[in-house]
RNA sequence: GGCAGGGUGGCUCAGUGGUACGGCGGAGGACUGCAAAUCCUUUAUUCGCGAGUUCGAUUCUCGCCCCUGCCUCCA
């Protein structure tokens, strides 16, 4: 079965077809880059390198496209408290963005471009958006995007324009001909980032970013636009209407949209305050944890997150690992299996292109590793499954640490004395071997007050560092 | 109120018109000097509630209840 991926402007699964042969067109929106991400942040950007991963695993030449937020209200308020320039601002956050993301193992899109480098873009895009009649300056000056002008406003997000006016619960600005109409291009306030327009001095509103660089990027036609599902509107609704009616063009042919990440069934937000940064809980969890959890429920649902589930992720994945250091701990020929190169079950590449279907996919996993271990136990030959195993779990980004850095608690634990405990091992086998239990428990306790605990072996003693 | 998506074992999470995938936890066993790890067996007559379609529904249809998101900046 090809790729199936369910497309929110259709409501179902449709098979994915892509605009070019061969290649595939995606632009993800981003962050706005005025604070360190939490792990809201944390899925989108996880979720949709799967999805990368899995455009190019199918064979497509992808160009991925990012976008950063760097000109915001949010973030000249941050920075005028900092007392700094936006751009310093901007600049430092991207560097901890780019810390998060590649701790998290996502691979960088194609391109990631700054809204504040793409001024001519969405000038332009205005531009084409008021000579086509779509757009209008307001009394102050601002200019508008008229959302009764275009025809099928509300198509990705099954609203209609008339339900949501008699619902909106905003202040209604007077200088707006409707009060759906949204800003493309705001007059400048002193001390507040500015560029020379036709509209005069001022910077452009927040929709018109995401429009006018997926076009630039990837044209005014490509395959997979996707987002938080909190994105959907407005601001989806408001890329469709200004990229159409500026350009012609169909915009994004799918949209996908994640599930949001809940903290005690809510949302979690910047407003709402229940949030935790992802270097926040990188320092108390492994990213690989991270990663695997939120890879554990589809892209598409709500997930709960807590300490106590990334703690149930833990154990599995440690189970992952016992399997991995049984694997890098036999013979030279076999480990090489580890590393060959690595080939997909058909019940993975089903789960996949099942709409990107991970849970299912861990699951596969997970009985794979399950296999090797019976397979192993039994004196058999793995050399298919470890290859299966590796393929997936390379694919998904998980389990990708030697198996003894993954035990021995990696760089973060430097207090632990490796070379102090392998000789505390050595002494206990001596003493098992003279079947002086008594000594050999006494060491295994010793070690265990320091939270080492062993392991007894067919080929040998290993260890490893409790939680 | 409108729109979108959900309610599956103790928890979590997939899935299917013919009695349900995985993970965690629980119980028993094998292995072990004892452990740990691993493996084996076991743990939902049942998939929010009611009705309908069907030979048969958790899966399709309708109604109801409950939950979340969006309708304002938000991944």
């Amino acid at each position: 079965m090809n790729l199936q991926i369910y497309n929110t402007l259709a409501r179902k699964k449709e098979e994915f077809t892509p605009l070019v042969k061969g290649k595939a067109g995606m632009y993800v929106c981003g962050v706005t880059i005025y604070d360190h991400c939490h792990v809201g942040h944390a899925r989108v950007m996880v979720v949709f390198d799967v999805i990368y991963r899995w455009l190019m695993q199918l064979g497509y030449e992808v160009n991925y496209v990012r976008n950063f937020t760097d000109v915001d209200d949010k973030i000249i308020k941050r920075a005028n408290e900092a007392g700094i320039e936006p751009k310093t601002l901007t600049d430092e956050m991207i560097t901890a963005f780019h810390m998060d993301m590649d701790a998290l193992y996502c691979l960088r899109p194609t391109h990631e471009p700054r809204a504040t480098l793409h001024m001519n873009e969405m000038i332009d895009m205005i531009t084409q958006l008021i000579d086509q009649g779509f757009a209008y300056v307001s009394d102050r000056g601002d200019v508008l995007y008229s959302v009764r002008k275009f025809e099928g406003y509300g198509q990705l997000s099954g609203k209609k324009i008339d339900e949501l006016e008699s619902g909106s619960r905003v202040d209604v600005d007077r200088s707006k001909d409707d009060p759906l109409d949204f800003v493309l291009w705001k007059q400048a306030k002193s001390g507040e980032p500015a560029w020379d327009s036709p509209w005069g001095s001022g910077r452009p509103g927040w929709h018109i970013e995401c429009s006018a660089m997926s076009c630039a990027h990837l044209g005014s036609t490509f395959d997979i636009h996707g987002g938080g599902m909190d994105l959907k509107f407005p601001h989806h609704e408001n890329e469709i209407a200004q990229a159409r009616a500026a350009n012609g063009g169909a915009f994004a042919r799918y949209w996908l949209h994640n599930g949001l990440v809940n903290i005690n069934a809510e949302k979690m937000s910047k407003s709402l305050g229940n949030f935790f940064t992802i270097c926040e809980v990188l320092k108390k969890y492994d990213s690989e944890v991270l990663r695997m959890f939120l890879l554990g429920t589809h892209y598409r649902s709500p997930v709960d997150f807590s300490d106590a589930a990334l703690d149930v992720v833990k154990v599995g994945l440690d189970r992952l690992y016992e399997t991995k250091r049984r694997l890098e701990q036999m013979k030279q020929t076999e480990q090489q299996l580890v590393t060959e190169k690595g080939l997909l079950s058909d019940a993975f590449v089903g789960a996949m292109n099942d709409d990107f279907n991970t849970p299912e996919a861990l699951a596969e996993i997970f009985q794979t590793c399950k296999e090797i271990n019976r397979k192993l136990d039994a004196g058999e030959g793995v050399s298919r499954q470890v290859r299966e195993l590796t393929a997936m779990t390379s694919l998904l980004g998980i389990v990708q640490k030697d198996a003894d850095a993954w035990f021995h608690g990696g760089a973060n634990n430097a207090e632990v004395d490796a070379a102090w405990i392998e000789a505390l091992i050595v002494d206990r086998n001596k003493a098992r071997t003279e079947r002086n239990f008594a000594r050999a428990d006494a060491i295994r306790d010793e070690l265990a007050v320091r939270d080492i605990i062993l392991e007894d072996g067919a080929d040998g003693t290993t260890w490893k560092k409790a939680d």
